[in-house]
DNA sequence: GCCATTAACATACAATCTGCATGTATCTAT
DNA sequence: ATAGATACATGCAGATTGTATGTTAATGGC
């Protein structure tokens, strides 16, 4: 038997409590300064282990941010999911879940890590697969719940989400730079209200 | 008296060959391998100078990769200018330049150059300045004439260009990525002719 | 036409950074 | 209890960026 802290501690249990710290330190420098700009040292340090132990639990630096941009997606879609009211109009579950969108994207950091370095590191196929498990699926569920039941003209779904998608991620990362939330989500509203009349 | 090639030429001649040699080097490396994945000595080697003139020419690598993004972004800006037919109804204004952004999009490299590589390295800010004096302000340009006509609802101009840019970007990425260019094409349709239905 | 100045490079260097290879302590399964 | 795997720590090699310093070629007065 041990005490609680340091000795003795299972290969699980200090194997999750040194990803927790790296993801953590991570998240936290690629976020204040860029992944470019975050030296794999710093990174280390701020999580108090050493370099060897980064590249024991990830294979270079992008797998690092890559498991940072999955939880954050994961968080995102998460907020999404559990804000869904369930009994809506089509029209309303989808402006429902893009208010929600946005503020989870409000969270800082995320528009970074999502939607600027999350691309550009790991490419737009790699950042595609994991919205596709994500934001984007709860998107493009509702587009689909929305079509069937004839509240929206019929479009090829993919296409319509992926731009949709673009939307949403535009407004979040406008909103971020200053520009006037409400002018966005007018202009998002107005697209959807548009897209349901227009359901000939 | 001089031949014409490599001796006796102006300090103006010599700057601008060697400018354009950096540029094109860069842009052609940058598109192969992206700016992360480019060394600056790989480039000087592709352009026939030395690292040198590079850092004579450019403050830092950042500062060539935003003169290749700003070359780049003119050149879609001024294909559009160039196709614009002038005599068109909005609706048909708005497509028809949205199908001429798409054209000029497939251009190889220019989504990775400002659509990726930009907005991470450069940051969004400095990405919309550019955008704002190229492709965006003529997307700008054509829903203000609209929406002055009225065949657009009264939107805020500034949200509602920013996020049909976004949906602009992310169909010529999309496109670029293997999905079918006429889904999005009829996507991008449809949401216009919404928005021009729901004008009243 | 000469000379001082400046522009246009070239070269060498210092500081980092990344990924790997090697070594060691700590579990875990038998 | 012991063999083997796991979880690190440390040191190293190669490469990269930006800068400082040196050199050559053009330019602008006199």
């Amino acid at each position: 038997m041990q005490e609680a802290n340091s000795p003795r501690r299972s290969n699980r249990e200090r194997t999750e409590a040194t990803r927790a710290a790296l993801l953590d330190a991570a998240r936290k420098l690629f976020v204040e300064k860029s992944y470019a700009e975050t030296g794999t040292p710093e990174i280390v340090a701020a999580a108090g282990v050493t370099r060897g132990a980064l590249y024991h639990h990830f294979a270079d630096k992008q797998a690092l941010l890559r498991a940072v941009v999955e939880a954050e997606s994961q968080a995102v879609a998460q907020e999404i999911d559990r804000a869904a009211p369930e009994a809506l109009s089509a029209r309303d579950a989808l402006v429902r879940g893009g208010e929600t969108f946005l503020e989870a994207m409000a969270v800082p950091g995320r528009t970074r890590l999502l939607l600027l370095d999350g691309p550009a590191v790991l490419g737009r196929a790699a950042m595609d697969e994991i919205d596709a498990r994500h934001a984007n699926r709860t998107l493009k569920v509702g587009l689909e719940a929305a079509m069937q039941a004839g509240d929206l003209p019929a479009l090829p779904l993919d296409a319509l989400a992926a731009q949709l998608g673009a939307m949403f991620d535009r407004a979040a990362l406008a909103i971020e730079a200053g520009s006037p939330p409400e002018d966005h989500r007018r202009v998002l509203a107005a697209v959807i209200d548009a897209l349901v009349a227009a359901k000939s």
